[in-house]
DNA sequence: GCGTACTGCGTATGCCATACGCGTTACTGT
DNA sequence: ACAGTAACGCGTATGGCATACGCAGTACGC
């Protein structure tokens, strides 16, 4: 009712329901200047925790890590974050980064979209511990509504309606997420095997070689027969593969609509 | 050196190196006969692990609170499987199950691979606890073998090489997965924001057009305004445009009308 | 009938997020 | 100039977690 409008708490800062640090991250709401100097900032606190998260992986951050990092009591972070969940939102928006320049003017849309496909897996490439971070919504910080805006830039000649553009969207970046979510995955189970990176295949599939019956399985006895899961192939050979499927894809329905 | 083959160590029961549960999912390794008879069993647990993840969430899951619902001490459990994460193996066994009869000999490759991403879709939306368990290496039990086995079969007369035939499946498995976590991460945002269903999209567009400013994200803000975003599409949308686009790219790849 | 392998489980360790409250600091309005 | 108060750092406590270890009891193989 009345002093709706002249309240302080914490629903205020620009009428949206964000928490405190994300409107922070939007330029709304500065630090009030009452009260001690603080130690400390959110910026130094989401710092020290991507460079531990980079380091040592998602795992090692702790809200009692990150503070013995930077040399202060576990309970002073809580002063400039108000729970871990929003440290990670936080720190997913630092390591993500703004997007890079991907294309000039004359860029046809599947060559955009493949670029921003790339920058995207780089990122993940880059900050690994990123795939990790739990999802709490959907995007809703600078960063990734700049991503969002360059994807939706890449579509724009296609001829294809918002909806259409939406869910490409989600789709490629689905995808990259995927691909290096499995990439991760499979280096992490690599590493934890304990053996050498090639080893760690031949291991594999002796092991299922061993379990798999022809009679019940024949097509995956065979494919561990034929030897393909042994040689590894490029690095980024499944992304390359599925991008292409993907595009073509794309690619079909955009031709689809412009001759219709 | 010598005794190797009499020992009874952690890494017996059929010359591979899996733990003693996943040996016994594939039928090696039964329990010895001596000592008190158990009065517990690894199926027991893993079933009672799966219904408080279905009735609660997968994070319900601690040993703890198993063994509580068994009524039986949380040490207790570790007789039976030697590690939390032991446990999430089983437990995805045991709830992924073994595929449908998918196909019969006439259905097209297309029709085949439609059918095994709507069941895999199918098994994700029957138990969503298991978009959450922790991935910690390829596949290498029975229903995910037997999962496998059907997905290569459904690619039998494409003609594609082996390789590629494995990219494919990875592909649209990976899709169908992504999908669904990503159709759950917006359920639980949902929820956790509190309001109604179709209210919280609403909510969300009208946080982000006042966040978005239209001169640096014009696409992002034209999208907001066209209105797309408030109006939810049907519940499998998104997976049926996916699915459509990728099995068109791998359709023309097929024909052999591949671009790049 | 005895040795021993296996049983259930109490206890303890060392993590974790975070609620609460205390003493302190320094700006703001008078 | 000074009081009021908001924001500071942080010690302490709560309740959770996985799991290492060891002990006492059980029942089968010999």
């Amino acid at each position: 009712m009345a002093g709706d409008e002249g309240r302080k708490g914490s629903g205020e800062g620009g009428g949206t329901y964000l928490p405190p640090s994300v409107e922070a991250a939007w330029g709304l709401r500065e630090r009030p200047t009452k009260g001690p100097k603080p130690g400390l900032s959110a910026d130094r606190i989401v710092a020290a925790a991507v460079e531990l998260a980079s380091a040592e992986g998602l795992a090692a951050v702790s809200m009692g890590r990150v503070a013995k990092e930077l040399g202060v009591s576990t309970m002073s972070l809580y002063r400039y974050v108000s729970a871990k969940q929003e440290l990670y939102v936080l720190m997913q928006e630092a390591a993500t980064g703004a997007p890079p320049e991907l294309f000039g003017p004359e860029v046809p849309w599947r060559e955009r979209m493949e670029r921003w496909a790339r920058a995207m897996r780089e990122v993940y490439l880059r900050s690994p511990w990123l795939l990790r971070v739990p999802v709490s919504g959907p995007p809703a910080t600078p960063h990734a509504v700049a991503w969002w805006e360059k994807a939706l830039h890449s579509l724009e000649d296609t001829g294809l309606d918002e909806g259409a553009k939406i869910s490409v969207t989600l789709l490629v970046a689905g995808f990259v997420k995927n691909d290096a979510l499995m990439a991760a995955e499979l280096a992490d189970a690599v590493e934890a095997s304990g053996y050498a990176p090639e080893e760690a295949m031949t291991q594999y599939s002796r092991t299922l070689r061993r379990l798999v019956d022809p009679e019940v399985f024949p097509r995956v006895a065979g494919l561990i027969d034929s030897g393909v899961l042994d040689q590894p192939d490029a690095p980024d050979g499944e992304f390359r593969f599925g991008l292409a499927r993907i595009l073509d894809g794309v690619a079909a329905l955009v031709e689809g609509r412009e001759t219709s």
